[in-house]
DNA sequence: CTCTTGACTGGTT
DNA sequence: GAACCAGCCAAGA
């Protein structure tokens, strides 16, 4: 079914580790969409309408930057959350952003 | 149904 | 290295 795209996207967004960020074109990689980097974005935004809240504030695009920190409750909301678990922001880019990286693609690997 | 917009990315210029 | 262009897909007007 279609909808399991979106469903695998949530689904990737949580088990991204404490203390650590992906970008939309990695979860689309690992979807097997890599092109469809923007339905994931699509989908982050939808994901404030769900029941179960996800770790959006982990998914920032491939340069690290809070692309989408102003669709949260607060322009500082993502800031305030990643560096709550330990990942330093920089004028919303986060800093050691390819030590932060978390790529579901090599840590989840395929089967 | 058509057109526009958008939490993106990769390639060119 | 910044700016611009094209591709991709879904939702809203």
């Amino acid at each position: 079914m279609t909808s399991d795209f979106y469903t695998n996207i949530f689904d990737v967004v949580r088990l991204i580790p404490t203390g650590r960020a992906t970008s939309y074109g990695a979860i689309a990689k690992y979807l097997g969409a890599a092109k469809s980097s923007r339905v994931v974005g699509w989908a982050m935004n939808q994901s404030h309408t769900l029941k179960d809240k996800i770790p959006a504030h982990r998914v920032v695009n491939r340069l690290g930057m809070l692309s989408g920190k102003m669709h949260f409750e607060t322009p500082n909301t993502m800031k305030e959350r990643l560096e709550s678990e330990g990942i330093k922001v920089k004028k919303d880019q986060i800093k050691n952003w390819k030590t932060v990286f978390w790529d579901p693609n090599i840590e989840l690997d395929f089967d």
